[in-house]
DNA sequence: CCCCGCTGGTTTGTAATGCAAAGCACGATG
DNA sequence: CATCGTGCTTTGCATTACAAACCAGCGGGG
């Protein structure tokens, strides 16, 4: 069956980016998960509870994982104007900075292996993969 | 650069499969590592150096590891014949019933999303994503 | 108005995951 | 056969994660 060919494949690919991700993460002490908010973060500015539940976390396991973040000074919480019980979550310049240098390098990373595809066929890939998941989602990544 | 558009929808469909992955592994009582590691001793009995390596793990992350889903049933340790410090590791048949049930199950999870392809698209995508990677690794998924 | 329930977050307790360093057993090499 | 290196386990620690208990603030019905 084709789509058993394909989900295969999927899911393949989900533990050899992992892999680049994790091992990337872990060269600046982050944690795939650490680097998922972060670069959630870099366009958002979410509540406690959203961003949980985007993540499919609990809500206690993002209250450690911000306290953490917010020590080192890569993400800060912010007061809710309308909800005083509230918490809103934002990056910092310095979690800014680090976002980007460490997607930066993910993209090195992967490069040497994109490149392997005609450019056209690459095109196309990320037309298809963006054709898997587009609708509903509007957290990226 | 279209290359970083790859790349972006690489990442973002690893957090999705990952997502799933990790879900359906919860309602079993696995961990994505854990799940990993079923998934690759369906049809291999590597020694516990080899499945640290691939997995991109530590030995004695490993130990453990394979410590607990030794106590559950699913995995067992055996003696090697030519260097009796090797340990190798096999699933059983316990473990390789839950590794089928549980991939069956992420295969429903995910044929929804991959139908919402052509199937000549879906084909084409197996085909690239395959060509990604394909060559060097030889330890699957 | 005020009590009560609901919602949003944090805290606490516990287990799993992961690394690093130390330890132990075995093999290999001089 | 003594020593070094390899393979794995053990121990100690931080992080990640969940669940349950908790506190604070919002909002309705009386």
């Amino acid at each position: 069956m084709t789509s058993d060919a394909l989900v295969d494949a999927l899911v393949r690919n989900t533990f050899e980016v992992v892999g680049v991700l994790t091992r990337i993460g872990a060269e600046h002490d982050l944690s795939l998960t650490q680097l998922r908010v972060l670069g959630i973060l870099r366009d958002r500015r979410p509540r406690m509870t959203e961003l949980a539940a985007f993540l499919g976390l609990d809500k206690s396991t993002l209250s450690g994982l911000i306290d953490r973040a917010e020590q080192r000074g890569l993400v800060a919480r912010g007061k809710n104007a309308q909800d005083r019980r509230v918490v809103d979550v934002f990056i910092t310049p310095a979690g800014l900075e680090l976002a980007e240098q460490v997607y930066d390098e993910v993209r090195r990373a992967l490069t040497p292996v994109t490149d392997r595809l005609d450019p056209q066929d690459g095109d196309q890939l990320a037309k298809l993969l963006h054709g898997l998941h587009s609708p509903g989602r509007d957290l990226a990544p």
